[in-house]
DNA sequence: CCTATATCAGATCGACTGACATCT
DNA sequence: CAGATGTCAGTCTATCTGATATAG
């Protein structure tokens, strides 16, 4: 088919920051299918995650780890305390502030959806060797965290 | 301030697609604020570029090549038309399409452009030396190519 | 009194869907 | 008449602003 002659302009994809937003959108693209699997939200996931990781946070400080606007974690915790797979409490020393936890349902679905995200990535990288995988995922992180210090 | 404590979690940052959606997702909005000097979004850019690179296109084919769709393309040639940076023309053997021309006026707002996005590229990318720039731009579009065949 | 936290309501933007007039 | 092309209207989602109630 001449569809297939239609590709995209060789100019762009000489920008590897063209070539980086497009790889950027299939791999969110790709998580994004992958948790939905388990009927999460890709910001769902981040969520829980960074629970798992730092424990115990108010929303403030999770909004501002995970660049997510306060006003729109409301609805994420909102859902994800409906099912069960997180506790919202009253901090007793400032009770403006929410105490979100993550609860042991919501660790294993944690565990699940970072199964099959470790799967779709395995998918998008897959002509890669191992070796590659690890470099580009190195030279990624190392522009990001110039670009954003706090992706440590 | 404990606010430089706030990093994203460690599991995140340990899975390469997120990573790459992250830089991704910079190195979209560097390319965005670039083209916004210019007064041109990035998909103005983009049409420009695949006008320069292959010719004059109908709409449909501009909107393959890009992944955008037709309707959407609509209001984007609308506004490069009105300032004089594409012509539309019938195309006289096929009277639905229209046939889509970069003018010499749109040739110099393209350049312009490109030359802010590798401005903003070089400092995404500043703390990378040539040699690995290049490496992780090859190995990005690697992994392109096989989740787009289109990307090549 | 001023600031911080969580919440709610609404604007904005990009990507997508469905309907439609025109033409092949 | 079926299919292709461009256009319009509307949906959906993520992201961002502004206002507000409650607490420090």
């Amino acid at each position: 088919m001449a569809d297939d002659d239609l590709l995209l302009p060789p100019r762009l994809l000489a920008l590897p920051s063209y070539v980086l937003s497009l790889l950027g959108r299939a791999a969110r693209a790709g998580s994004v299918a992958a948790t939905a699997q388990g009927d999460l939200r890709l910001g769902q996931v981040a969520t829980l995650a960074a629970l798992e990781d730092f424990g115990p946070s108010s929303q403030r400080d999770l909004g501002t780890r995970l660049r997510q606007d306060p006003s729109d974690l409301v609805g994420v915790l909102d859902d994800l305390e409906g099912r069960g797979l997180v506790r919202r409490d009253r901090d007793p020393d400032d009770r403006r502030r929410h105490r979100v936890t993550i609860t042991a349902k919501g660790r294993r679905a944690l565990a699940g959806a970072e199964r099959r995200v470790v799967a779709a990535e395995q998918e998008l990288l897959a002509p890669l060797s191992a070796a590659e995988r690890a470099e580009l995922h190195r030279l990624a992180a190392k522009a990001l965290a110039h670009a954003d210090p706090r992706a440590r």
